[in-house]
DNA sequence: GTAAACCCTATAAGGTCAATAGGAATTACC
DNA sequence: GGTAATTCCTATTGACCTTATAGGGTTTAC
């Protein structure tokens, strides 16, 4: 499953990313449009910040814009981020690789093999769906 | 990421399925050639019990069996008793659906959209891989 | 200069995870 | 029928994670 924290975070990108513009958008505005808790979005734009998922503009008439054209912006990118990866063991993740604690042979794990063919399944998913898309679903059903 | 408690289940499970064999094998033997806590792996096998996973014969001599054939046993079914569903959101999950708590419009919600689609194909691959197969696949390597 | 925004760190309640512990119930065997 | 070996059941515990809330610091437009 994954986090509220991931809920939110996708919630407020496809905000930004419908809303379109060049004009930074305030936390208070996302947060009010999509009845997010105000200051947990603060922090969960701030980790947005760090890989360049969006950017923020300080001060007065400050705000959030997207980092990049939201066609570039994935569910795995946002996902990563927020729950870290998307594989179900360390020994398959391709972001974040970790040999796994006791493992005896990781080349013959029997377990090993049926994660990192689930992993590759989830990857090739999420990776393909991003937020352009997502935003223009919306916008055709009418919800915005 | 699954639990310690699904690699414990699963690495229980393969030797249960490589060990073959009618005659139940005790928690002692099998949490020692694993190198798993004996008392956290009791409460896994109980719990692989109620959905039939595992069979256990009580009293002296007593121990746990499989509870049908390893061909029959897929990873998704192990992984759906110590981790709950493989859906990423309830909203999408087969096995145990459950409407999200501030879900605007299911039918049009665009996240949903992207989990379903992860979830179908994660549970493709992880129903299709069973116990049988991954006991087969380290008999082949030589690591049992 | 001031108001409005983001930035940063701390705190806290509640839940989950990964065990550990101790004894009750059951059964094979002599 | 007694005894030893095994599963069964419930409680407890410490560490960590999740989901926030709080308060002030810093930056910038006007």
């Amino acid at each position: 499953m994954i986090s509220q924290k991931a809920r939110y975070a996708l919630r407020a990108l496809l905000y930004l990313a419908a809303r379109g513009g060049d004009t930074p958008i305030q936390i208070a505005e996302i947060a009010e449009a999509e009845r997010l808790p105000r200051k947990f979005l603060e922090q969960i734009l701030a980790e947005l910040k760090k890989p360049g998922i969006v950017q923020s503009h300080r001060g007065r008439s400050g705000g959030y814009s997207l980092g990049r054209a939201a066609k570039d912006i994935s569910f795995a990118d946002v996902l990563r981020v927020t729950d870290g990866p998307l594989a179900l063991s360390p020994c398959v993740s391709v972001m974040a690789y970790r040999k796994c604690e006791d493992c005896f042979e990781e080349t013959v794990c029997a377990i090993r093999k049926a994660l990192l063919a689930a992993r590759d399944a989830t990857a090739e998913i999420l990776e393909s769906r991003n937020l352009a898309q997502a935003a223009a679903q919306l916008k055709r059903s009418g919800a915005i």
